[in-house]
DNA sequence: ATGAAAGCGCTAACAT
DNA sequence: ATGTTAGCGCTTTCAT
């Protein structure tokens, strides 16, 4: 288009043909100095310069040494989205160091919401993919296993054959956090998670929907909550999990105002994201709830945002999970290490947990 | 690696060879549906499935259509920094978005830290690079010239032969904040700005090095401010200039404590990013100075988080810039748009900024 | 230290 | 509707 250059006058051959030397030495001076002389290669350096030769074609070097020196990055949003998600971007950080230090490019790879079209990641030159929490059936997943390079998932798909995995323990995660919450004395909760399936669809999601999601993190999730709560006397069966496709603090807001209007009797309200735990807050706050006398709330992953509001969390290794990645994909010290790793989690108490008012009268005296 | 199939066994002639057809039928079956009967494309289809071919090489059709289908970006600093820095990530947003619309996939440069190891630019498979706001003499950059596909610039370097750019007037937009600032009363002010040298060089800046900045932007700022309070009668000379290299709200903090050691009497503390100003802001709380009682501080990008915090500043399109780079790369609606785009701003003043004690004297009657 | 030959895997004319 | 013929630009044995 515009560039003083925009042609590609001059190649690899052509410079040869030019200086009277074979390719051979052409390619020679630029990857390997040291086996022509340095005044030819000093003279084939000035040629490309003069005739403005930009060095040896990415591409055709791809095709030929069968390395694109990048990794193709999917993730479950529209590209656009996840610079807005905390624990999406810091997922990306911990990424682009590995990347950076392998010397590797991270190529994303653009999802257009819901359209399947997987032409981008048929189209992708790259070494690797990373995949980055997506449901287990998603077209641009099934094409990435298609392609003949190596995979690393972070979180989800999980168990499929073959692909290496870095993630967390999030059952043992959320059992923590449930009997954080039943040791306080909460009985009656409600639940906020991320979408369970592929279609919007925002409100209450019964039992079978919690178990058939196409999530197996938020089905791990809520697993660690109801057996946490079942070593309580909890029925699972009564406890209100709402879903929302949506990830945001609006609606988390919503979600919860949604909950809370009809099960005003719940003490706690557990979100599987600090997201949504933060937009639950908002509403506690907007509906003149204190939180946590009248109401506790919880999140999960504990991104800085969340922490600065006191809120009581599980603090996940973002960061830590991208870099994880990126060196099990660009295998650094020879594969020695696991092909499933598991990152610990802390569950971090904030000042949005405390004991129903009944329990208080209890431990009154 | 551990793909299932991670040899490479089938191409697409040997699949042509085994099904007795050309390869041309091969490439049409994926390419030109419409160029075969439809049974003959399942046959092919069909075969390509059994054998395990996983579709044409991306890399090797690249070579042939010489349309990589990707762009490359390249920043400023490390990879894994720009996730950390709002302004970035608005950016990327934008050009995410652009590239979503477009299918191009989105290449990010990897740059070692002050390592002028360029081979990363020269190894990208790109068909265009989107640059944001680099120094004038990168060597990335320079390397990024070299290569024979067209360039847009986000802010700087500027006024690159044949190059599309896309930025602010960065010099009305100060011009505009010394007004704001002059109008209240302001007479005795402070700057700290970002770096202004590819040399990591923390303290007071200079006249000469304020004007042979590498970064073009740090100079239309201040130029902008010493415009302002030259119609106001200050001279420059007297005005404290520090500049400080990282950019970060701890940096912003440190290099308010010691602007104010230096200059206890200034009463306005003008930042040229919001991070700085935050980190100003911080000094100043730690200090027990109030805001903007005892100090003016002011910020320019408005990001959400001065937004909270109430910084007068100055607001700039960062996710805009991001997306129109990118159509401006991709040529969308072939390139009836202008090749040098400036976007608005707008002075957002906040709680931050008041005028001094001695000019609210004055205003008294 | 330098060159000749072979081919990476594919698509685009141009036939038929 | 399908096949034939040429490369895209490069690296890499293997000779010299």
């Amino acid at each position: 288009m515009s560039q003083p250059n925009a042609r590609r006058p001059a190649t690899l051959a052509s410079l040869a043909a030019e200086l009277g030397v074979s390719r051979t030495t052409v390619s020679n001076a630029y990857n390997r100095p040291d086996q022509l002389s340095a005044t030819l290669r000093a003279r084939v350096l000035e040629a490309a310069r003069r005739l403005g030769y930009p060095g040896p074609d990415p591409v055709a070097r791809s095709l030929r040494t069968r390395r694109a020196g990048a990794v193709g990055l999917l993730l479950t949003e529209a590209l656009s989205y996840a610079f807005r998600d905390p624990v999406a971007t810091g997922f990306l950080e911990g990424l682009a160091l590995a990347c950076e230090q392998a010397g590797q490019g991270l190529l994303l790879i653009p999802v257009s919401p819901s359209q399947p079209d997987v032409t981008t990641v048929h189209q992708a030159g790259v070494d690797g993919f990373v995949v980055y929490s997506v449901r287990e059936d998603d077209p641009h997943f099934l094409a990435v296993l298609e392609r003949p390079v190596p995979t690393v998932v972070c979180d989800q798909p999980v168990g499929i054959d073959g692909v290496d995995r870095v993630g967390i323990d999030d059952r043992a995660a959320m059992l923590g956090m449930a009997r954080h919450l039943t040791g306080l004395g909460h009985r009656r909760i409600g639940v906020l998670c991320m979408r369970l399936g592929p279609d919007a669809q925002d409100g209450r999601a019964d039992l079978l929907r919690q178990e058939q999601t196409s999530y197996p993190v938020q089905r791990a999730r809520i697993g660690g909550l109801r057996e946490g709560f079942a070593e309580a006397g909890v029925d699972w069966a009564d406890v209100p999990v709402h879903e929302r496709f949506e990830h945001s603090v609006d609606a988390g807001e919503a979600a919860a105002a949604e909950l809370l209007a009809t099960h005003p009797g719940i003490t706690a309200l557990v979100c599987t994201s600090d997201i949504l735990a933060l937009g639950a807050l908002r509403h506690a706050t907007a509906r003149g709830l204190a939180v946590p006398d009248d109401l506790t709330i919880t999140g999960f992953d504990g991104v800085p945002e969340a922490e600065r509001a006191g809120l009581t969390t599980i603090r996940q290794p973002v960061r830590e999970k991208g870099q994880v990645a990126g060196e099990l994909l660009l295998e650094r010290g020879e594969r020695n290490r696991p092909r499933q790793v598991v990152l610990p989690t802390e569950l971090v108490v904030g000042t949005t947990s405390k004991g129903p008012r009944e329990a208080r009268f209890f431990s009154g005296w």
